[in-house]
This record gives C-alpha cells, structure tokens and sequence, in this order.
RNA sequence: GCUGUUCGUUAUAUAAUCGCGUAGUGUGGGAACAUUAUGAGGAAAGUCCGGGCAUCACAGAGCAGGGUAGCUGAUAACAUCAGCCGAGGGCGACCUUAGGGCAAGUGCAACAGAGAUAUACCGCAGCGGCUUUCAGCGGCUGUAAGGGUGGAAAGGCGAGGCAAGAGCUCACCGGAAUUCGGGAGACCGGAUUGCCAUGUAAACCCUAUCCGAUGCAACGCCGAUUGGUACGGGGAAUAAUGUGUCUGCUCGACGCACCCCGUUUAAGGCGGCUGGACUCUUUUGGCGACGAAAGAGCUAGAUAGAUGAUUAUACACGACAGAACCCGGCUUAUCGACGGACAGCAUUU
RNA sequence: UGGGAUAUCGCCAAGCGGUAAGGCAAGGGACUUUGACUCCCUCAUGCGCAGGUUCAAAUCCUGCUAUCCCAA
C-alpha cells in the first residue's frame, strides 16, 4: 500500500479528518460534502466518510464505492487542471447510495475544481 | 375447479470495456508489472442459547447466584431437533403448548359481598315466650338447598331421605389413594376403597438436573528515543501482619514485601486466520432427528475494511440485505417464481 | 466487534401484581382598572410494540423496536 502503487493514498488517521473539517473549505451539494486543503507533497489523498444516517451497511459501502470510482475517474482531470496537490474529503449523505457514478462525476467537476482554481 | 394445510428449491442472466482484494506462476536488484484462478448470505442481521479454540491455580470445596423443567431418543452441546404422551383449537389436512411440586413451609387475593378458608345477612325448619289473632316481635337450637357479590363460596348433576336440610345414602361423571395389567417411558385401561383438597410457583420457595471466569480488541512473537515501571531467575523469610489474583462471601491455593542478577512494556507490524463436528455423489442402518462406509473436491479471508462502475440485450423489471476467529440452532426482515405431498367442498366419469 | 442500561402526559418524572402521585407547561374560571403573583377546576383509555402467565399486568415472562452508555 505505498504511494507508488496507487494514484492516490487513503486518509486513516481521525487527526487528519478532524484537521480537514476544521480547517479546509467546503463543497455542499445533493450529492455530497466535499472537504478540500492544498497539500505540498506526495499525492492527492482521499478520505470518505459514511455516518450511520446514510443507511444500513449496504448502502453505506454503496456510497463509499461510488464516491470512489467517480474520484478514481476524475483524478487524471484533476491532475491535468491542477498543479498543486491535495486533500479530499467527501462525506456521504443520504441520497448518496441511489445516485450513479456519473452525476458524481459531474458534481466534482462543477462544483469543487472551480472552487480549487479560486483557491490558487 | 375453488378454498386451504404442510414440506422443499431458488434469490436476475449474458457479453464488452475500465477498476479492486487474495493466492499461484513468470519477469525484475527492488518498487512493481504481466498473466491465470478465485472472491458475501438464506438470513452473512439480532446477539437470544449451545459448543470449539485461547488465557487465567491444569480449571479446587461449600454457600450464594443463574439456566432448564412431560417421556424416549439424536447430538460435541443446547433453551435446538425427531418421534411419542397429556391438554387446547380446527369439519379436516394439521396447528399450538415454560407441560414438575400449593397434600413441606411462607406470602398475596384490590373492589364487591353476610362471609375469602372459613362464615351465617336475607332465608328454611323445630322448640317454647310475649303482644293477643288469622299476624307481628324478639329468644334458643338445627341447617346450608335457594338469593345476591365475586375470577373463586369447599366436588357437579339427578334420585332417595329429612321438621328443614346436608355425600347423610345411592347411580353416573370429575378428582384422590391402594392395587392389577399393558408400555422403554411419559402415560393408558381395569378393579377396590372412600367422599375430598379455592386460586396463584412466568410469588418466595421445594425437588431433580446442569453451569469456574473472561473473550480473537482472547492470546503468542518482533519492536526506536526517553523515562521509569513491569516481567523472569536466584537467595533470605515461609512466625506474624498487610496486600494482589483466582467470581460475590467463607475456606483453600499461588504469589508480592527485603537483597542480587538479567530482560523489557506502551505507536505499529506479524501470527492467531481458515482444511472444517467441511462440501458433493453413491450405497446403507433408522418411522425420524441423525449415523456408517466408499469415492471425488478445496470453496472469501479484508484490516478505514476487497465484489464496483459504464454500455448493450432479455424478461418476471430484481425484495430483505454485506463475511470480520469458527461452527450448531433460535428469532426477526424479505419482491417474487417453481415443485412435491395432503385435506375439505363442488362438479364430471 | 463485545458488554450493559433505559423507554410512563408537550417536558421533568413517582410507581417493585389490585386499576396511573407530583411539578412545569397548556386551556377555563376567580382575584385586579389591566398585567404578574396567588387560589380553584380540566388534561394519560393505557405506560415503546406484539404475544403469553394470572381472576387481574405499567409491574412477571418471551420476542422485537428505538435511544443512550462502556471497552478500543
């Protein structure tokens, strides 16, 4: 699990979280909450959280997966706007497990890369 | 054909592209890449029972505490399952059933009612008395049939009997004790005696029987700085005292206290981790739960947590729902589809 | 993942088998010129839901549902 594997890293430590929540700005749609802060280094990391209010179990992997895949497939985009590196992290609500991948999609480029670029 | 009862099976499919976990093979110094195989359930859920496994004194004793409660069997075990018995429901197939003991002791039974485990209010009778007449008043004795209250009034119901009545006597029914027969047993059937016990143990309790505690975040191994603690070994002491662990208490057991020597905990990583009371097929024993034999097979093992996305086609348009140490059950959720057996009613032959 | 607790009126709550105390709030009335204070009256059709035991269940038993807490 090292960071030449995979094109991003996972965040795990609740740290981290707590310091995004705090600390990054945010990106509400129907879809999700987006939380983004410049990075210096390394690669773009990715932390989903799926409280309890999204569901049962199913549907709370549901929306850890699609949130995933629609993040896997718009990070080439990403890299290619973008120079910088950064933190992401996308809470799940409960419309979340009856989206598609691609409304997820659409939402990232709308809303957040704009919201990156004011960023610098 | 309609209405049911019951037992099972199944739980979208196919193709293409991109992507994820694990294992094997190959390339490579390594990171990694390529390729092949494989990758959630009938309930994986709730965590309600039982067991394996691990650690704690190798698993102690007594009391306390908790579970179970018709019988026989199945099983590693069970509160599970099978067959049977009793009770209840249904025309029936069939279904439901915590189903030991209030005759060891204690408790509770509101309100109502005369009276709640014994009683006598209204009554029903007999005796004698007073006022004196077609009756009334109070007294003594007998009684529990009738009245009303209640969930329950001391067996039920009918006949005899009697002053009036009463298991007072008798027949039938219910229950009890003794006894005979049948059965593996629960229990069933018969005979005799005899006239009798309010309900409640999912109240305390008694009887029989079972249960040590903690849970893979158990437990084992590796592990940097710093600090001090913990662990191991040896010695002294083993009289007393204090204290820790073993469940709550009592006993009992093993330590600790003083000295010397050695090692080391805590982030994290690895093991535990999936080959097992396993799955399938055939034969076979048993009414059945289940067991035996032979052959074949390997079928998730993640660690912020792998099964997804997009497109196309088909139809019944896809419910409930996601492994986290592993098994056996129970309970609960569930769109539907299919099959077997059986019952009742109607019609036809 | 494992362990434990709770649920009673709009809110806080008592109740340990015999038919739901109390306070706040709300509504009505009295007092007052009016308001507040004070006083009186009203307010649970069953105690989270569904079964069972019992003559009788908020209470006892079983199964669910929801919420909260602890270990990490």
């Amino acid at each position: 699990m090292s960071e030449y594997k995979k094109r991003y890293v996972v965040i795990k430590s609740n740290r981290d979280f707590s310091y995004l929540f705090k600390k990054g700005e945010s990106v509400v749609t129907y879809g999700f909450i987006c939380y983004v802060k410049p990075r210096r280094a390394g690669k773009n990391r990715l932390g989903i959280v799926t409280g309890k209010k999204v569901g049962n179990a199913v549907k709370r992997n549901r929306a850890r997966r699609i949130i995933r895949e629609a993040f896997r497939l718009t990070d080439p985009i990403i890299k290619e706007k973008l120079t910088g590196r950064y933190d992401f992290v996308f809470v799940a609500r409960s419309k979340t497990p009856s989206l598609k991948t691609g409304q997820i999609m659409s939402l990232i480029e709308k809303s957040v890369l704009p919201k990156i670029m004011n960023l610098g």
